[in-house]
DNA sequence: TTACTATATGAACAGATATTCATATAGTGG
DNA sequence: CCACTATATGAATATCTGTTCATATAGTAA
């Protein structure tokens, strides 16, 4: 394994391991949201919601599209959510 | 999802964040190894290791078991390689 | 254009993290 | 028991990370 795809990969799960961006990704499961929909869903202020959407944009584990002035967040793509059903399962099985 | 699991699911994943420990399992994806002998393929200090493996054990990611004065660690169970091998696609198709 | 709303960004701070070094522990063989 | 080897652990430090607050930007509607 090349060196730099060991660093490609922590950082990419690195997106993974803080509890605000797993809120996120698991608000985005089943349907997209905007900003200030995932900022009440999650808890937090629009600003910090927007810190990690830059994160999880820059490792493309989410992508928007604009209708009118809103922003709508998804998931890139399935990858992600079946790591994060894995890791679910793992967890569900300690 | 639950507080409880939002969390103990960061900090699974966190758990795969760090290149060192992303050296370690993929070392321990086909074969087990012993302490020392991850020392020398991940190129870092025992001291380095241990406090990784540590984590690692924390987490149910590895596993050890004794022979003579060495330990043996491998990976924990089947999990562990999907998730590792589902990022490394995710990865390899940016 | 202007006012408004949604989102992004930058700086600063507090808390977490990985490595290093020194040392402790525990199992083995004599 | 002792000496030896492999591994673990604790403290210290430098680096990184997430949130907050203040502010900037950009699209929309009038």
């Amino acid at each position: 394994m090349k060196d730099e795809e060991i660093y490609d990969l922590a950082e990419f799960f690195k997106v993974f391991s803080d509890p605000t961006r797993i809120k996120i990704i698991s608000a985005l499961l089943d349907k997209e949201l905007c900003v200030c929909e995932l900022a009440e869903v999650v808890g937090t202020t629009q600003s910090a919601i927007s810190h990690q959407l830059r994160i999880l944009k820059g490792s493309h584990l989410v992508r928007f599209r604009r209708e009118k002035n809103c922003l709508f967040y998804s998931l890139d793509d399935e990858h992600i959510k079946d790591i994060f059903l894995k890791g679910c399962e793992h967890i569900e099985e300690i």
